[in-house]
DNA sequence: ACTCCTATGTTGTATATACAACATTGTGTG
DNA sequence: CACACAATGTTGTATATACAACATAGGAGT
């Protein structure tokens, strides 16, 4: 038949991307976050951000973004939107070159009030997955986080 | 100590946290197509869509939206896209209100054009993620849609 | 047949994402 | 020290994503 060869190629992206797979997991796990985080007004990619400078900060944008995998330009825009917030700090390095994210006060709040429903959304994506699907998911980032140190 | 609580919480988010890992699994994933299928002019987005339409039209656009959980006005502007590469064809119903979409000559090519960059971009992903990760995001994946069926 | 509700798709708006180009600042090497 | 190069962050542009509001069209129930 004359489809043969595009079905066959169909079929087998089809049926074996690991990149439609990722981005449907993606979509669905980031609405559940964001529908959780909604009553704060706080999206589940700036709470990441947030956690990264709580846990590590201070620290600099491109360490966030090689930490995160994040584009230096994207990170720039958020947080001008979480400093709006008064979420961040963000001071100038006696370097000059570089910046400090710091947590301010009002991102500290925000984290504290964002615990029982990252919790919530937590539990509900653990559910969607399943115990291996989740056990998966860590494992897949430790790779990835591995990698990118390795770089 | 004063900062024990916050403390603790930002640790339990940072281990444990789905959506960071699910999100960074994502973006590092799309470079990694879209870096390939960049001399073709097509993002994996979209031939994301491409891919279901070539497998499951003429289908509507709304049952893309489901098969991908995408909304449907993010589909709706990727669709016009599309229309303007001539890879989509898109008809209206004969019911009136729901549109058809089908593979295009153009998008026909395209496809097979892409497969080769796909391969290369699907084996650069299954060695980033291993054996054992790649699997993992397979059943995430069969999980979710399992899921999203039964909806 | 009429009315109400739902499904379908578009448009306005906001955020997330990345690439390209740019300005600025460190750094290293001759 | 001077110059070339790399690192850092911003801005312009395009796409992806979702929510809210809307218009329209089918269908169900009376």
């Amino acid at each position: 038949m004359k489809n043969g060869r595009l079905t066959n190629t169909v079929e087998t992206i089809a049926s074996e991307c690991l990149a439609v797979r990722i981005r449907l997991l993606n979509r669905t796990v980031t609405n559940i976050f964001d529908d959780a985080l909604r009553p704060l007004g706080v999206k589940v990619s700036q709470l990441n951000v947030l956690m990264v400078v709580a846990k590590l900060g201070p620290i600099t944008p491109g360490d966030v973004c090689r930490k995160l995998n994040i584009e230096k330009s994207t990170l720039s825009r958020n947080v001008d939107r979480m400093r709006t917030h008064n979420w961040l700090k963000v001071s100038e390095g006696d370097s000059g070159r570089k910046q400090i994210l710091e947590l301010a006060p009002a991102g500290r709040r925000l984290i504290e009030k964002a615990f029982p429903l990252w919790t919530k959304a937590q539990t509900e994506t653990e559910s969607l997955l399943g115990q291996q699907g989740a056990k998966s998911i860590h494992r897949a980032a430790n790779t990835v986080w591995a990698q990118l140190g390795r770089e």
